[in-house]
DNA sequence: GATGGGTTTCTACATGATGTAGAACGCTTC
DNA sequence: GAAGCGTTCTACATCATGTAGAAACCCATC
């Protein structure tokens, strides 16, 4: 499930079955249509891929860009903390430097 | 499960029970002792939870408080990005005043 | 307008995590 | 040594997830 976030192409439909099987270490044996179908339309009732019916064949894609779903985790990780002030601390104790540098850059220009 | 993190006293054995049968909505029927144990062994099992086997009962204790848990969550996200600024950036964007400010002291205070 | 090949839907099955608990044995205390 | 809570082992239901078969479907082409 993970490589269709990677497969982030804008629109899709089938191909995203011959990418999977591309990135599918060889000796493994490759997925089935259905198999990619089926986990798509999962994906599509809990919202995080869109479905165009009116093309053919369907084009899907990901609704949230990957970063921005990301994004959305860690705060609903950190929403779910009642004392978000302690994670924040943990969370930047244990960035890098880089890290730290970005975070300083973003939360100047806002 | 997630009444265990908030249930973080020091110690604890079947008390854990007992909290969480306080906790839970009065026409629920309580939970079965065995039932928090069972709990309590799984969470051992994944390193969430220690045990001390010589006290009598035995003696529960979160190995991580729970500011820390998030936080290592959040950056276990992270860690799965390709391109870690563009998800601190959004992650910084939808962040409120209040925490941007927190965090602000924090990346200076380093 | 019948045929063929990829697409889609529906249904199904295995696996693993999680929530819940019964049966039975163990430790303490009185 | 009996009473009662604690512990272990086993078990079952439910749900998410990965995988796919059967059959209906659409479009292009013959």
């Amino acid at each position: 499930m993970d490589v269709l976030w990677d497969t982030d192409g804008p629109l899709s439909a089938g191909e995203v079955r011959a990418a999977l099987n591309d990135a599918l270490p060889p000796p493994d044996k490759p997925l089935a249509a259905t198999t990619v179908l089926t986990v798509l339309s999962r994906l599509e009732t809990k919202g995080f891929v869109s479905r165009d019916r009116d093309a053919w064949p369907h084009r899907h894609e990901a609704t949230t860009p990957r970063a921005e779903h990301m994004a959305e985790l860690m705060h609903e990780v950190l929403g779910q903390a009642r004392n978000r002030g302690a994670v924040l601390a943990r969370f930047v104790g244990r960035v890098t430097p880089e890290e730290a540098d970005e975070l300083r850059n973003l939360l100047e220009s806002r």
